[in-house]
DNA sequence: GTCTATAACACGATAGAC
DNA sequence: GTCTATCGTGTTATAGAC
């Protein structure tokens, strides 16, 4: 309520080779993840909003007060559910990354690992987008509190682009990494409404759309469609300035 | 809670040449009209979440009960707000188009026009759009019971196609109306996070967005790019069944 | 700094009397 | 149809213990 950020963006580890903090609190981060992993555990099997904070409480053995002690609400919660998720699937995108070179493959392998991340939740991750979906939360993906989770998104598609063979335009290549994480947003969203068993049908919208992506990029170097391409960079180009 | 829907969906007065039912029950209808109003009055004026149902319902002059016994939840007087909004965007839309016949004025017209209804409402429909985002809910704009208001939404750019003197492949045709629906959504998704004094972000996107869709509706007879059309016609088929 | 226990508040929603 | 009373919830407050 009070649009105070968590901890969250902390690492959970001290990284080796970074510069060594002071051990962090075990306490309290202890306490915390606690707190995350009884509450995530809830609303993956009762629902989030079936799911009181009193139960949350009671179930990992804390007072309510000192759930809201390393929480400001419940929907911060859902920042650890975020943040999780990102995380794994960032390493499985490194792992798929690493043995492919060609564009299409990388893209379909990195969205398809993102669908395996969250398909354990596909219940609850449509709660979680209905929190997420609000202009005002910081948990919106395009809040600035979200800012570094998304840059490191947004980072994963950089690798898809960098690390592949394809030849393009490099006022396209520069963009194509945003707009691919918005094609991302948009399987997102077209995943939290899927309703289709295993939700097959954004299995195929992936397998479907990145050959034509694949294919869109090729054909972007054709003479024809060069005032095309300018065009559709001039309209990111003014939309994204605020004056 | 419940996923009972309300009344909504019956028409607000007997339309002039269908069979005349009997005179609404007037008493229920004015206090239903009376409590909608007021509620949207409110969320205007202090928004959504600060708006109690107590309020409304001393505002309005009744209780609070009653207030629940014509709406199923607080979520369920947006569908008031959402249901004007579309009729006033159709009427405007038919204006438009009556005196219009190029694809782009069209289409451009019509995505004006929508952003002009919904302007006044811009922080009020920022909860709106984080309520209807939530697939389960019947608010949502993709659930069954918004089929009806989805298929007039999409009538309107069925409109903005079918009367316009472009030419186009005929099975494009079939699909553009839904497709410039779904851009639509994504113009309205755009307009409730556009930060920018009177939305101007998204004045420059329809702006911008408009004539490059009416080239690429041009380019997609050139040869070179047939395949590259039948490709996305052929996504878009076998995404939407379910099977 | 970390945590407990408990009470209290305001709100959405419901029950049941009239 | 309309009311009043009441429930369960998220959240906050208090007062303190380690």
């Amino acid at each position: 309520m009070t649009g105070v950020t968590t901890a969250a963006a902390e690492p959970a580890e001290p990284q080796p080779g970074a510069p060594a903090e002071k051990p962090r609190r075990a306490r309290g981060e202890q306490t915390r993840q606690l707190i995350l992993e009884t509450a995530l555990r809830l609303f993956r099997e009762r629902g989030y909003a079936e799911t009181t904070m009193r139960a949350i409480a009671k179930e990992a053995g804390v007072a309510v007060g000192n759930a809201y002690y390393y929480f400001d609400s419940k929907e911060h919660l859902i920042q650890g559910f975020y943040d999780r998720n990102q995380t794994i699937h960032r390493a499985a995108a490194e792992q798929i990354l690493a043995g492919e070179k060609d564009l299409a493959p990388r893209l379909r392998g990195v969205l398809h690992a993102g669908i395996d991340v969250n398909a354990p939740y596909h219940s609850f991750a449509a709660t979680f987008f209905k929190t997420a979906a609000e202009p005002s939360s910081p948990l919106s993906p395009f809040s600035r509190e979200s800012s570094p989770a998304r840059e490191a998104a947004i980072a994963i598609f950089r690798d898809v682009v960098d690390g592949s063979t394809a030849k393009l335009d490099p006022e396209l290549r520069k963009e194509l990494p945003e707009l691919l994480w918005l094609g991302w947003m948009g399987v997102i969203l077209f995943w939290v409404y899927d309703k289709s068993p295993g939700q097959r049908r954004t299995r195929r919208l992936i397998d479907g759309a990145v050959p034509l992506i694949d294919r869109l990029v090729s054909l972007s170097r054709l003479r024809v469609l060069r005032p095309a391409l300018r065009q559709v960079l001039a309209l990111i180009e003014t939309v994204r300035k605020d004056d």
